[in-house]
DNA sequence: GTTGGCACTCTCAGAGGGAGAGTGCCAGCG
DNA sequence: CGCTGGCACTCTCCCTCTGAGAGTGCCAAC
């Protein structure tokens, strides 16, 4: 069913009040403050049919009117339009990143910080996990004749560091000397076909045994995303009421495990979706909503710029938010890894 | 003043209660509980006393004994005595280390996890952060004429990644052959020394710019501490009551300012410490105590253990927690950088 | 020094009541 | 037919009051 242009804008403008209030929105309050041409009586009719057609609701008899997950949905397709960040706040970002020049595995940290300032939401960025890692130089830096700290830099852009235990007493040179040698065996390999790679002796048998392991470690690990935003979003309205639901959304982002909340459907059509209240498959989120924008699918399982907080969120600055982080992380990684993938 | 062995061991009594129960400890059922061949009026008797003399307080007048902050620091000296980790639980500890032996900064993760787990807290691990920091081997990977990727490891068993844009376009071959060149000029070298190192060129002087600077840079950011447990002590009884704190808090793990909370001086001494209430500088943890048990100190700066909970903490699993941690960091330390300091 | 008894104090939970906020509906008007 | 002002109605919120319960403080007796 179709809404008349008026009553449209009236959702319109419920909606954005309650967003920025956090209190039910009163007839009275929306034709005072809007100085809208019609009295409260005419706007409570409105609502009162809005509400009828499911997309305002009613705390109690005498509350303000309340956006229902529909009221929200329909804001999000057909009303707010399709907002950018402003030209300042786009170009403060990229000078974060061009400027700090942080390391590969910090953008997706840098870049949830600079989200959850700016909304005061939960933001969540989680690096894309490329299928497998391949060697592209080994290091092999001696600690004492029987450890070893071993350093991979993989084709990936990633660095990993690993104390290797060495069988047989294993002399500085000697050991300069083998990560010589294997450097060529395991250049381009993965972890499966390092395993096929023929050992001159028990130590460069445990090197080889370490650095295949590692290369598999390390494909589940990249997967760790950066969390920020959480005081801003426990101290959101919504949650006072709850404080056992802001203890379970604590208590998940402390065990690191929020991206159990990003259900992988969400990832798979490639587009930005926002997923309004009773969309998120977790209990957690039911009073939620979720933005995520997937980004970097070309160097494996996508990443997202994911955004958490109440359904009544900022959603025009959070979609225009996450959409431009994570266009701003693909170029990015384009500029970094070419067409490396 | 001296306190009776009756009163000492009514004082104790009072306190493990408190701390297992977190609510206030009554004469009755102090004598029920613990079998007390007295009456409840004696006891009521000794408490009154016990008070006075400031070691327990009141709530209100017919509320039970709760312990007053002299009451736990007391208890901390002198009653609690000097508690270990049991055996089967260190050796857990120690296996999750040296089974998984994570990478060297992963170690404070790793420590601050396993913390706040078993105690229910919140757990800060600092790694100690040294002076300066020199380069024990430098790589440059090729991203595109007029982009590098810098590797350096440098001898406190770090690795710095970091891009580098170079001035002029610089194909792959070059750029080995620089870093193989400056290899043997920046080695063993700090920030300062390598702003003497003469440059060939102009991209010579970009990557050597660039490599002073992230050496600078990273002596400030290797303090950046590990955090876990937060969900565990937001969930305390004490911050039920009062929300803003809790969020106070939520905000500073949030930013990664909890360090802000351990005060330097506590870290001068070198041995472990216990600050109970006003004894901490920070307003926000005036009614929380923090265990600090210092480490590393042969390697810079020294790093820490540190565990967060309210006052009403359970004292000795803590001391016991973040003695044995700190000296598990100290041995790992030790094993991996040997003299190096 | 210890004990039982008893009055006293304070909290906590639930009930009641008045003020305030907003709606729903109706009758009248352009 | 849509819009408007008016008014009764409902529900929350906050304040107060009250009774029950828990523990202490003190006293007199052992």
């Amino acid at each position: 069913m179709a809404l008349s242009d008026r009553r449209e804008s009236i959702l319109q403008i419920v909606i954005q009040d309650y967003i920025e209030t956090a209190t039910p929105v009163a007839s009275r309050h929306v034709v005072e403050r809007y100085a809208l041409p019609t009295s409260a009586a005419t706007i409570r009719h409105e609502m009162r049919l809005l509400e009828s057609e499911g997309y305002l609701t009613h705390p109690h008899t005498s509350a303000g009117r309340v956006p229902s997950n529909r009221g929200y949905r329909h804001f999000v397709q057909s009303l707010m339009g399709h907002a950018e960040l402003g030209v300042a706040e786009q170009a403060t970002v990229r000078h974060q990143f061009f400027q700090a020049a942080p390391a590969v595995d910090e953008w997706a940290e840098l870049a949830a910080n600079v989200l959850a300032r700016s909304l005061g939401l939960l933001a969540v960025v989680a690096p894309p996990q490329p299928q497998r890692l391949r060697v592209r130089q080994l290091e092999l830096i001696s600690l004492n004749d029987l450890l070893a700290l071993m350093i991979v830099v993989v084709q990936e852009a990633r660095v990993i560091r690993q104390l290797t235990p060495l069988p047989a007493p294993c002399p500085p040179e000697q050991l300069d000397a083998m990560a010589h040698r294997l450097n060529s065996d395991v250049n381009g390999h993965d972890a499966d076909t390092v395993r096929t790679v023929p050992a001159a002796d028990a130590d460069e048998q445990a090197v080889l045994d370490t650095l295949a392991r590692v290369l598999d470690r390390d494909v589940e690990r990249s997967g760790a995303a950066s969390i920020a935003g959480l005081g801003g979003v426990v101290g959101q309205p919504e949650f006072h009421a709850e404080p056992e639901r802001s203890l379970q959304l604590i208590d998940l982002v402390d065990r690191q495990a929020i991206t159990e909340l990003v259900p992988a459907a969400a990832l798979e059509e490639g587009g930005l979706r926002v997923l309004i209240g009773e969309d998120n498959p977790s209990d957690l989120l039911q009073d939620c909503s979720l933005v995520v924008a997937p980004y970097g699918s070309a160097y494996g399982r996508a990443g997202y710029v994911a955004i958490i907080g109440p359904t009544r969120m900022n959603y025009s600055r959070s979609v225009a938010a996450a959409r431009f982080h994570s266009a701003l992380l693909q170029e990015m990684m384009d500029t970094v890894y070419g067409g490396a993938a």
